[in-house]
DNA sequence: TCTGGGGTCCTAGGACCC
DNA sequence: TCTGGGGTCCTAGGACCC
């Protein structure tokens, strides 16, 4: 075990799909965009995906209904998310980063982490390093991000939010407690809306009252998360950077413009999602052994059925097939749907299905 | 004639992340 | 206000095996 004390930093794009979207289309600077679900005059029942800050200013925020926005800031400019235009920046962007850290680790689109305790010497060469990352991305790909530097993972992460946008936030191990005892529960990461409202019933809002809480309490309370609510509370968060390695499942949903019935739709939705994922397996050479259907009806009720094959397979028809028998169960219901997902997991490579025949 | 204990796999649901 | 779509991880019960 490496004694050595570690340096994270966390990269986190700034607003990063309406970036790109201001940055293709000059002429929308300085306009609130808005990219997301369609919002039909009002009536689209997606979300917004990001907005920039001209939107936030109308009240905007990412994950609020479309519908909700269209009423804040009807004259914004809305735009559908284009996956692939950001997946590709997000390439060369990972790209730039990989080359900065001794660890390296992404995280979704827009962040990433990066373990530079070789690269270096403390925490002002650190913030140095952080100070060319920006520089370089910005130079070469014309966005900002924000960087947070910590001891650790957890605190690198709450302080690249810490100052936004275009913000170098650096917290070092004695500034640990400080920064985090005032802030609210819910910045950690794995505390959203439910576990706040939980917390807030124990009578824990800021990370100090999580910090001096009774760790027995919390662990019958919420089990292994209970646990680690404890130990970020008090700053500590032992986990690597590393890279994740191999993919667990693989999925796509689908939201009617009106919640339906109808089997022919139905059914070609099936056929249509099932398609889409097999067309991603090929491409990743993978072999899959359970299928999950998801039906989310129109009171947002959702449930799922699984079956899981006897062996591996990655073809299109058994595939098929399994999504149309397990969407059987739901349909017998006689409810209106609202969504329906496919979703395939275990999975094994065909190099190693190869040699199992 | 009332039944152990450990391990693994499967299914369903739920919270959370970006 | 009325809730997307891409994922990961955890829990809990039941089946099944030895």
């Amino acid at each position: 075990m490496d004694k050595r004390k570690r340096i994270i930093l966390h990269v986190d794009m700034d607003h990063f799909f309406t970036a790109i979207e201001e940055r293709e289309n000059p002429r929308y600077k300085g306009k609130p965009i808005i990219v997301g679900a369609n919002p039909r005059q009002g009536r689209g029942r997606g979300v917004v995906s990001t907005c920039n800050y001209e939107a936030r200013k109308f009240g905007v925020k990412s994950g609020m209904p479309i519908s909700k926005a269209w009423k804040l800031c009807p004259h914004a400019i809305y735009l559908p998310v284009n996956r692939g235009l950001y997946m590709n920046v997000s390439e060369r962007i990972m790209k730039i980063l990989r080359k900065y850290a001794d660890k390296f680790e992404r995280w979704g689109l827009d962040e990433a982490f990066l373990d530079v305790s070789f690269k270096a010497k403390g925490f002002d060469e650190a913030k140095e390093v952080a100070k060319k990352i920006k520089k370089e991305i910005f130079e070469k790909e014309r966005l900002t991000c924000s960087i947070g530097i910590g001891p650790n993972k957890l605190v690198a992460k709450i302080a690249s939010d810490h100052e936004k946008p275009n913000g170098l936030t650096v917290v070092k191990e004695g500034e640990v407690r400080s920064f985090l005892n005032p802030l609210p529960v819910r910045r950690l990461p794995w505390v959203g809306e439910k576990t706040e409202a939980r917390l807030k019933e124990m009578g824990i809002e800021t990370v100090k009252d999580l910090a001096e809480a009774n760790p027995i309490d919390l662990k019958e309370k919420f089990g292994v998360l209970g646990i680690q609510l404890y130990l970020m509370a008090n700053g500590i968060d032992r986990s690597e950077v590393e890279e994740k390695k191999e993919i667990k499942s693989m999925g796509k949903d689908i939201t009617f413009e009106e919640d339906t019935l109808n089997p022919k739709l139905i059914k070609e939705t099936l056929s249509k999602l099932s398609e889409e994922i097999h067309k991603r397996l090929v491409k990743r050479n993978l072999y899959f052994k359970t299928i999950t259907v998801k039906v989310r009806y129109d009171n947002f009720e959702t449930h799922t059925h699984s079956k899981t094959l006897l062996s591996f397979t990655n073809k299109l028809q058994d595939l098929k097939d399994n999504v149309y028998l397990l969407t059987k169960k739901f349909l017998e219901k006689k409810r209106k749907i609202r969504l329906l997902g496919v979703r395939v997991s275990r999975f094994i490579s065909s190099e190693k299905q190869k040699k199992l025949i």
